[in-house]
RNA sequence: GGCGCAUUAGUCUAGUUGGCCUAGGACGCCGCCCUCUCAAGGCGGAGAUCGCGGGUUCGAAUCCCGCAUGCGCUACCA
C-alpha cells in the first residue's frame, strides 16, 4: 500500500520551527517509502486564517525543501487542499452520523456551556458535557429544529474504550467514559476540527497521521469517528514538542521561532534540516551531520524519541557553520550575495562584486556561521572604510605610526600585488622595526579593513588592490 | 479535578531482545598547541550515583510496582 501523509497547518501565522519538524518528519516518511507528502491547509476558523500565512508557509516549505506531491499549487485528486471548500464533505459526513443515531443536536448555547464547566471545576468535578440534549424528547428536538434554534451537532461517544498502537509511543488506551460529546458542526454550520481532519484524512487517504504530541488526547475522538463512519483508522505516530530551554512548548515568547526568521538570520537550509531531524530522532549512536539523501534513505519512525526536546539554537549554530564550510566558493559567495544587497553594499546586478566575493569565500568561510555574519566581514571590499570605535586605540599605539609609513613604500615598490609577496614584505618590515607580527599588522588590519577582526590581512590587501591600500594607509596616517 | 504522555551530563542523543555500559557520540564549557586578528583545526579535560523509592535477578539505564516532577488535552481553537 502507498504511504500517504500530510501535514496540515492552521494559517493563523508563520510556519515555526516545531510546524516545521512535523513536515519535515511526514516529508521524510514519504520520500523514504516511495509514497506521497500532501499539504492541506486547516482553515477552517475562518476569523484567524489568513492568505498571506498560506503564502509564507508555503514559501518557508519551500526553502527547506519539502515539497508536496498534492496540495495548493500543484493539486491532486482529492482537491480542493484547504479545508474551507470542503464543507460539503463535513457536512455529509456530520448528516450521515446523525441520521444513523451517532450524532445528536445539542440546543445548549456555548455561554452557558462555559459556565456550567466553570462550575463543574470549582466543584472539582470533571467538566464534561453532561448530555442534557441528549435527553430531549424526540418530539422537543424536532421543535426546536423548526423554530430554527441554532444547534451544534454532537457525536455520540459510545462506551467501551479505544486502544491504538501509536508508533513512536506504542500502546495507548483511553476510556471512553473519559471523553465527552464533543462538537462535530458548529451551530453555525461549520465543521470543527476533529471532524474536518477525519474527513479529510478518510478522503484523502492518509495511512499515517504524523503530528505533534498535542494532539495524542485527540487521537481516540478521531479513531472513534472513523469507526463511526465505517472506516478503519490510519496508523498513528505522535512526535514529542519542541520545548524552550525552561521546559514550556516553544513559542513567540521564547523570541521570533518562525522559519522566516532563521532565513533572514542567514542560516541554510540544508543546515535547517539536518537540525531538524535530529530534533527527535536519531540514525545511530554518532551520526551528528547527515544530508537530505541519508535521511531520506535512514528515517524511520520507530528510532523517534517520545520525550520533548529542547531547542538549543548554539548547535544549530554550530551545523550551520558546519554546513557553511561544506559549500565551494562560488556557491558560498551567491548564498551570501543576497545578503550584502540587502545591507546595502553592493547591487543585485553588480556581476564584479559577484567575482570579488567568490575570491573573498576562501576568506570567511570558516569566520562565519550564518551567512549575515559574512556582511560585517567583507564590508571593506566594497566600501570605504569607516575605522571603527574600538579599534581607533590601535592606530594610538607607538608602532602604529612608523608601520603604516613603511608599509607604505614598501607596498608601493612591489613588483607583484599578491598576497604572498605582500606577506613577505610586511614580514621583512616588521623584522626592520624589531616588532612582533601583531604589533606590525593590527595597526594596517584597523587601516585597510576598519576593524580589529577581519580576514586574514595579506589575502585581503590583495583584494582590495594597491591602490585602495595606500589611499586607505594614507588616510589612517592622516588621521593620526 | 479528570485523562494521557514523558523523565540518561547544561543541551541533542546512543543504549532495540537485562551482562560487550567502570554509560558511547555530538553541541556547549575549560586548558594546551597552531597563529597577523578572529575563526577553523589538532590534542586533552571537567561534566550523568541513567527523576526518586522499592522489588525481580548471579547481574538492571534496560523488567515490575509505587511516588515525584514536567508537559499536553480536558473549547461551538486547531
Amino acid at each position: 500500500m502507498e504511504v500517504r501523509v500530510r501535514f496540515a497547518p492552521s494559517p493563523t501565522g508563520y510556519l515555526h520551527v516545531g510546524g516545521a519538524r512535523t513536515a519535515l518528519y511526514n516529508w521524510l516518511l514519504a520520500r523514504r517509502h516511495g509514497g506521497s507528502f500532501i499539504l492541506r491547509i486547516e482553515d477552517t476558523d475562518i476569523s484567524r486564517s489568513t492568505e498571506e500565512a498560506i503564502q509564507a508557509i508555503m514559501e518557508d516549505l519551500r526553502w527547506l525543501g519539502l515539497d508536496w506531491d498534492e496540495g495548493p499549487e500543484v493539486g491532486g485528486k482529492h482537491f480542493p487542499y484547504r479545508q474551507t471548500g470542503r464543507y460539503a464533505l463535513y457536512r455529509d459526513a456530520a448528516m450521515r452520523l446523525l441520521r444513523e443515531g451517532k450524532a445528536y443536536p445539542c440546543f445548549c448555547e456555548p455561554e452557558e456551556l462555559a459556565e456550567r464547566r466553570r462550575e463543574a471545576l470549582r466543584q472539582g468535578r470533571s467538566p464534561m458535557y453532561d448530555r442534557r440534549c441528549l435527553a430531549l424528547p424526540e418530539r422537543e428536538k424536532e421543535a426546536r429544529m423548526r423554530q430554527g434554534i441554532p444547534y451544534a451537532l454532537r457525536f455520540l461517544v459510545p462506551e467501551g474504550e479505544v486502544t491504538f498502537t501509536d508508533l513512536v509511543r506504542g500502546e495507548i488506551s483511553f476510556r471512553n467514559r473519559d471523553i465527552e460529546d464533543f462538537v462535530l458542526l458548529r451551530s453555525d454550520g461549520s465543521a470543527t476540527y476533529n471532524l474536518a481532519v477525519v474527513v479529510d484524512d478518510l478522503e484523502m487517504e492518509i495511512t499515517h497521521v504524523v503530528r505533534g504530541d498535542d494532539h495524542l488526547s485527540n487521537t481516540p475522538k478521531q479513531i472513534l469517528l472513523y469507526r463511526a463512519l465505517g472506516a478503519e483508522p490510519p496508523a498513528f505516530a505522535h512526535l514529542p514538542m519542541i520545548v524552550a530551554r525552561d521546559g514550556r512548548p516553544l513559542s513567540k515568547r521564547h523570541g521570533d521561532v518562525s522559519v522566516g526568521s532563521f532565513r533572514e538570520k542567514g542560516y541554510l537550509p540544508e543546515a535547517m534540516v539536518n537540525f531538524l531531524a535530529l530534533l527527535g530522532w536519531s540514525l545511530d549512536d554518532s551520526t551528528t551531520i547527515m544530508d537530505r539523501t541519508t535521511l531520506v534513505e535512514n528515517f524511520s519512525l520507530e528510532r523517534v524519541s517520545s520525550k520533548p526536546a529542547v531547542w538549543d539554537e548554539d548547535k544549530l549554530l554550530w551545523m550551520n557553520s558546519q554546513y557553511i564550510m561544506a559549500l565551494d566558493d562560488r556557491e558560498l559567495a551567491g548564498r551570501i550575495f543576497p545578503f550584502l544587497v540587502r545591507e546595502g553594499l553592493v547591487e543585485e546586478s553588480d556581476a564584479a562584486a559577484r567575482e570579488l566575493l567568490v575570491k573573498a569565500a576562501p576568506l570567511i568561510r570558516e569566520r562565519i556561521k550564518l551567512l549575515a555574519d559574512a556582511v560585517h566581514l567583507v564590508r571593506f571590499l566594497f566600501q570605504e572604510v569607516e575605522i571603527e570605535e574600538d579599534a581607533r586605540q590601535v592606530l594610538e599605539e607607538e608602532a602604529a605610526e612608523p608601520v603604516l609609513r613603511e608599509a607604505g613604500k614598501a607596498l608601493l615598490e612591489l613588483k607583484e600585488f599578491k598576497a604572498p609577496q605582500i606577506e613577505g614584505t610586511l614580514r621583512a618590515m616588521a623584522d626592520r622595526l624589531g616588532l612582533k607580527p601583531r604589533q606590525a599588522f593590527q595597526p594596517l588590519r584597523v587601516a585597510i579593513t576598519g576593524r580589529k577582526v577581519s580576514p586574514p590581512l595579506f589575502e585581503s590587501m590583495e583584494l582590495v588592490g594597491r591602490e585602495r591600500c595606500l589611499q586607505r594607509i594614507a588616510r589612517a596616517l592622516e588621521a593620526l
